[in-house]
DNA sequence: GAGCGATCAACACGTTTGTTTGAATCGAAC
DNA sequence: GTTCGATTCAAACAAACGTGTTGATCGCTC
């Protein structure tokens, strides 16, 4: 390796993008460990050396894919999370409006043109992967946490175990919604029902999960 | 390849047993992909031949794993249901007792010996594998259909499209718990919380996707 | 025009992969 | 005790993998 080039590419850069869009596409579709540098270079229409030289190693561009999927959905989140409690300070906020603004960032990349976006949420937080776990943990903890104390302030009659709990199904089946989006949008639905979009999809996940954390246990 | 033993072996049979066996234990913990054939019949205590002799190829042990773990699991669920069914013929059962049938087979398979099977259930639903897919349409479609009408009569307010879409957000919140299932019984709760056993997660789950799926949307 | 980073092509390296082969071994039936 | 099929074994196979190297070319900036 010549030189990494750790900051951002003062020139063109093109090539580097080409490759992460690809890696999306096909890690979405065939998982880290199923797409090969060949395969990934030829569909970026670059060298097979481009991966190395830009992203250090395989491993390396796996780390900026997911940075660069999940990063914006959790600042997102935080933005939004930030606003709300600054327009009521001291309140809780209903949990309706907490799970909207965690849901929405993520669901709605289904209707984005980033195709692979949700889908390779989904397929990431299953990869066995041991450096993809440790990221998981390091972007999603903080966002987690705080969201995980504001549900719990809203809903002060649950205890925190229980919050916790309901929290990881709500992730549960909101990554199997992500994963296999696309599919229920597009057909698989009753024949006489009409085609779905986002906006559909979030509002029955929300409807849903509200309801299953308002449950007296 | 000599002669593939495609009926039971009439001898021991043995190697075969701790292949299997295995093969639940690294492919939960390290995915498919992730699980090489040396490693597998080194835990297994066999010879590196011993899966091509017995299953044919690495595919053929996945198929017989998978068949080996989801198979009992949708055969308890269907005798639930039919004797749920005969014992109230013609009658819609009540929603929470549908979802226990359908969820309480896998949730407490947490507490069995084999420690892989919840975990491999979650691994293989998301494991970006051509033949897998088939396979889980395959072993899983009639339980899901006839469990979708059940439900479908169970809660006739719905339209069809909703218990589909709420069926989903079930089974992925069902398939999160199986795969981090042992990590929150053991740790992981808050400090001054108890234990949880597989019989608490069950409920937890129940009372969860019960409200969801009553909820008025 | 000089310098530099980006991109490319073409290999080759060493490893690891799943699979195959042919001989050795075992257990029971005759 | 021999025969035969089932099983196990060590060894090797070809293919694919990620990675590194070398040189050359192009485009931009100073």
């Amino acid at each position: 390796m010549v030189a990494p080039p750790a900051t951002r590419s003062p020139q063109s850069g093109a090539t580097r993008g080409r490759i992460l869009a690809a890696a999306e596409r096909l890690f979405a579709q065939h998982g880290f460990g199923g797409t090969t540098m060949r395969d990934l270079t030829r569909e970026a229409g670059a060298n097979l050396a481009a991966v190395n030289y830009h992203f250090g190693s395989k491993d390396g561009l796996l780390e900026a894919v997911f940075r660069t999927c999940l990063e914006p959905i959790n600042r997102e989140r935080m933005r939004l999370l930030d606003e709300a409690e600054a327009a009521k300070p001291g309140q809780a906020l209903p949990s309706r409006e907490l799970l909207e603004m965690f849901l929405s960032p993520a669901v709605r990349a289904l209707a984005g043109r980033h195709t692979g976006l949700p889908s390779i949420l989904s397929r990431l937080h299953h990869e066995p992967h041991p450096s993809v776990e440790k990221l998981i943990l390091e972007v999603s903890l903080p966002v987690v946490q705080r969201y995980g104390t504001a549900m719990q302030r809203s809903l002060p009659h649950l205890d925190a175990q229980r919050v916790l709990l309901r929290g990881h199904f709500m992730i549960g089946a909101m990554l199997y919604l992500l994963g296999h989006g696309r599919v229920l949008m597009q057909g698989m639905m009753p024949s006489d029902a009409r085609a779905l979009d986002a906006e559909d999809l979030l509002r029955e996940l929300l409807d849903f999960c509200e309801a299953g954390f308002r449950a007296h246990g």
